[in-house]
DNA sequence: TTGGGTGCATAGCTTATCTATGCGACACTG
DNA sequence: CAGTGTCGCATAGATAAGCTATGCACCCAA
């Protein structure tokens, strides 16, 4: 890796960062950010297992357990037995939770949209790479896990 | 907005929440993540006072000025009074404050690094991209704030 | 001088997150 | 089958991050 490689990641890293925290500032969304961001995950899992969530979340397993009760208790998520193990539980979206979700995309689109709405092709075209590109090392950084 | 904007600007969002959860998760940080980040920002003010951080961090003042205290406790920020208004103080970086924010950067740049090595110019050009839209998009929210 | 606005510290609260620990369930081996 | 080691999750206790409300000193304009 060169020096200029170095300050494009830094740089890359740093701009992340403060889009991310800018949206999420100005969006108004219907629960905590975390908590969004965990009806988003069991959303792309159908149902998951608490250690499944923490693992993709990139956080422990006890904050796990407390997220999911805090939103099993707000009615946005719900819990059935796992036939195949008496110690798991399956967490999915409630109706309510898929709502949820839902307003949270759109609040959070809604601070974006006038950012989209000046963009030119070149812009939509890096996006979309942007988007491949996460998908790829978080789908390989999943991988490489499972592979441990 | 077509629909078709709104999905890229949820996915791409999402991409980039995700992207940055990752880096965060993974880099082994000599101060918490947040911290890190207010000496960043700081390190950009060169001084600044506790109400400007907080509006360039995206958060409430009361938020700022525990930050401030912490990292000040810690030998990373000092304070001095502000000439021009006895309420206030200017906040700056301490040398080990800088040797800190250093090591945050490495830490994440380490993360990131074998990402890099795999990506071909166009992806490279695409991040380019992405940080100067970054940088647009902030500075113009900070200068429509400052008309305020 | 007075009154209104500003800058920041404190108070009190919620959320997010961690490591350590404990317990029951599961899997494997003899 | 019994014993042992591993696994999955809940609980405990702690720190960090963040908010709104409030209070006080300072600043500025009339």
């Amino acid at each position: 890796m060169t020096r200029s490689d170095d300050d494009l990641g830094i740089r890359f890293l740093s701009a992340v960062a403060r889009l991310n925290r800018w949206v999420n500032k100005h969006a108004d969304l219907p629960v905590p950010h975390a908590q969004a961001r965990l009806l988003s995950l069991v959303e792309e899992f159908g149902t998951a297992r608490i250690g499944e969530l923490a693992a993709a979340d990139h956080c422990s397993q006890p904050t796990m357990t407390t997220q999911v009760q805090r939103l099993e208790a707000a009615g946005l998520l719900r819990r059935t037995a796992d036939d195949t193990d008496a110690r798991a539980s399956l967490v999915a979206l409630t109706p309510a939770g898929a709502a949820a979700l839902e307003d949270a995309r759109r609040a959070r689109a809604a601070v974006f949209g006038p950012v989209l709405d000046e963009l030119d092709p070149a812009d939509r075209e890096a996006m979309s790479r942007m988007v491949a590109l996460t998908d790829d090392l978080l789908r390989r950084g999943r991988e490489a896990r499972e592979t441990d």
